[in-house]
DNA sequence: CGTCTATTTGAATGTACTCAAAAGCGGTGG
DNA sequence: CCACCGCTTTTGAGTACATTCAAATAGACG
């Protein structure tokens, strides 16, 4: 249950047996089916979770009513409103199950106890933090400086098998551009092949 | 010197006296003039600073050559490329002051020190990073799903008092729009006054 | 099989870019 | 003090990128 989680983490720190044990201890399985609401705009995200199975989308509503896409999660990512969990305010952010997945979850009195009986894991969310807010940067240059075909390639590039387990709608929030922009950008793509 | 940098951490943990002054010793103040690079693209960033005084801005070159602007750094900001510092990795960003400018910097292996010694510091930067993510998030939404105009009016909002202290090209290389459709939004915006 | 949703296609429209030219503006040297 | 230079901003015409809306088509699922 743990196997996933823990080489995740030795990504970034290393612990012995005992600490691990130490670390995963508060965490939970939630299993959640799909088309199941984990977090709703409103809410305080109560809950950081790592993906060990299934595929969540975490999406926000823009001002006409439109759902765009943050980011999507899969097996080995971390699902939060980091802003809502860190300062328990109500979220912006909505986190749905695209599919049957199953969570590995801590809530946030927890976690503060992990901080304080385990100082390793604070160097752990810092460097966590730093990677997803580098990643967060260049997704953020890419929005900035190219079109949205170019987007895409880079997006299938980037995250290669995830497109299959997405409907051509989610794709398309995430990129930012209507469904229908993103069906012609595929076409004009396949003919060039 | 560091009345400004206290004040800033303060926000986020607290430091006795004698905690601030081991925090701030390896820190040195930088002097830039106008127009000085702080940091080019393909080198390693070795510092991260903290702006006491000035305006620099932190680009990046798009594949078109257009620079394009990641953020501006005014007195309070941190300035560095997180990526580059923190795994002493070539960088893809480039730092140039806007203004003579004075920085309180720190270099790679101090800062690594100063977790060491000082561990309520991991603590600091994890909450700095996770502050500047939830900020770019909500710039990436704001950029999937708004227009040029509102995203203006939203900059000057956010950021009253900095567009004086830029060039309208500086402003639009931020937005992500050309200089000349800014030009033509700002015309608009003001006949509607 | 029918129903519901997802995808494709086309036409019309809106948003933003490119290029070129003109106007404005600040600094510098004569 | 003014004339000139270089740089920024403005303006316009033409074009490219992307959206909206409506309708047709294709898939998925009970």
């Amino acid at each position: 249950m743990y196997t996933l989680l823990r080489e995740n983490i030795e990504k970034h720190i290393h612990l012995t047996d005992e600490e691990f044990a130490q670390f995963s201890a508060p965490f939970y399985l939630q299993k959640v089916k799909k088309k199941q609401m984990l977090l709703r705009e409103g809410e305080i995200c109560k809950f950081e979770g790592f993906v060990n199975k299934g595929c969540l989308r975490v999406y926000y509503l823009d001002e006409s009513g439109f759902e765009k896409v943050l980011y999507f999660a899969v097996e080995g990512w971390w699902i939060a409103d980091i802003d809502s969990f860190t300062n328990q305010t109500p979220s912006i952010l909505n986190v749905e199950a695209l599919e049957d997945s199953e969570i590995l979850m801590i809530t946030y009195p927890y976690k503060l106890i992990l901080y304080e009986t385990l100082p390793k894991v604070e160097k752990l969310f810092r460097v966590m933090t730093q990677k997803t807010h580098a990643a967060l940067q260049r997704r953020m240059i890419s929005s900035l400086s190219k079109t949205a075909d170019k987007r895409y390639l880079e997006f299938i590039l980037k995250y290669p098998q995830l497109e299959q387990r997405l409907s051509q709608q989610q794709v398309a929030a995430y990129l930012g551009i209507s469904h229908e922009f993103l069906s012609k950008i595929k076409k004009k793509i396949s003919k060039l092949r």
